[in-house]
DNA sequence: CGGATTTGACCTGCGC
DNA sequence: GCGCAGGTCAAATCCG
């Protein structure tokens, strides 16, 4: 629709309206007493000084006029309604991102900080995929680590590295590396306990030791599927370059950004926002500028 | 030079 | 008590 003719359409038509209401008849307020003027046409025609044929053209056009500013009023109070729909919305959208930020804080507090276990207890295990070349048992997991200590152990000609969380001073967190038996290109890292500082990568809030995915449980031969899970729930991490290929650990704020994606990604939610915003623009487009 | 890493010695727990 | 394996210590070494 071409929105710059109507403008010039309407605003002939309210100049018109203007010149007619000079004349000393003011139908802004006449709202349909067109008719009955029109009956009195023998006489008024004459009050205001003008001949028949032009009081009869000019409440043709005055009725027209008035048409016009129904239309229009309709349209305003259609895009009224459409607004507040939209503020409402917009609104329900913040309670739900209001209801979203509980839900990390959630998962933050209660799956990777349970209070009741004891921190020397709680142990956790995280699988990295690495070159199968590369001997180093160093993983990148957003934690500063010195290394204490290395082992080789009965049960795997690789060694065992020991680290203690560096970050901060009384942290007690430790954990051991090693690379998978089944599978030398994966590092299987053990956390013990909770870090009593702040990420250093993030920082907003306590981080935890723990890996999203806690397959304590999990035995050597079930780390190919799980290696999948993570690499399916996983599949569009943040970009890091360096990190592209230590998918199995990730601090929560990446399951967290993973869940909320997966929402944004939900068919249903997207197409009621872009319902929203389409119905929103097209009822804008139908509407005459002004 | 200071922090991180390496590595052999030492400690500890457990089974026999 | 002894041996074994896992875990830790700390001096030596490396590296930026």
């Amino acid at each position: 629709m071409d929105t710059t003719r109507v403008d010039t359409s309407l605003d002939l038509r309210i100049n018109s309206f203007q010149n007619f209401s000079s004349n000393g008849m003011d139908l802004r307020t006449d709202r349909g007493g067109v008719a009955e003027k029109s009956r009195e046409v023998g006489t008024l025609h004459r009050d205001i000084g003008v001949s028949a044929e032009e009081f009869t053209r000019m409440s043709s056009e005055n009725k027209k006029l008035t048409e016009t500013l129904n239309v229009v009023l309709h349209g305003y109070n259609a895009l009224q309604s459409r607004l507040i729909s939209l503020a409402k919305e917009i609104s329900a959208n913040e309670v739900v991102e209001s209801r979203k930020r509980k839900f990390e804080d959630y998962i933050d507090l209660e799956l990777w900080r349970r209070p009741t276990e004891s921190a020397k207890s709680r142990t956790s295990v995280a699988y990295f995929q690495v070159d199968a070349a590369d001997t180093s048992l160093v993983v990148k997991d957003g934690y500063q680590w010195r290394k204490y200590g290395q082992k080789v152990t009965r049960d795997n000609p690789s060694p065992r590295a020991y680290f203690k969380c560096s970050f901060a001073p009384s942290c007690p967190v430790k954990k051991k590396v090693q690379r998978s038996v089944d599978d030398p290109s994966l590092l299987v890292a053990t956390y013990e306990g909770d870090h009593n500082h702040r990420s250093p990568s993030s920082g907003a809030k306590p981080a935890p030791a723990s890996p999203p995915i806690s397959p304590s449980s999990v035995k050597p031969s079930n780390h190919t599927a799980l290696l999948d899970l993570v690499r399916r729930g996983f599949s569009n991490p943040v970009k890091k370059p360096k990190q592209e290929t230590e998918l199995g650990m990730m601090p929560p704020q990446f399951l967290v950004q993973e869940m909320v994606s997966s929402l944004t990604r939900d068919p249903n939610f997207t197409a009621s926002l872009a319902e929203a915003m389409s119905g929103a623009m097209l009822e804008r487009s139908r509407t005459p500028s002004w």
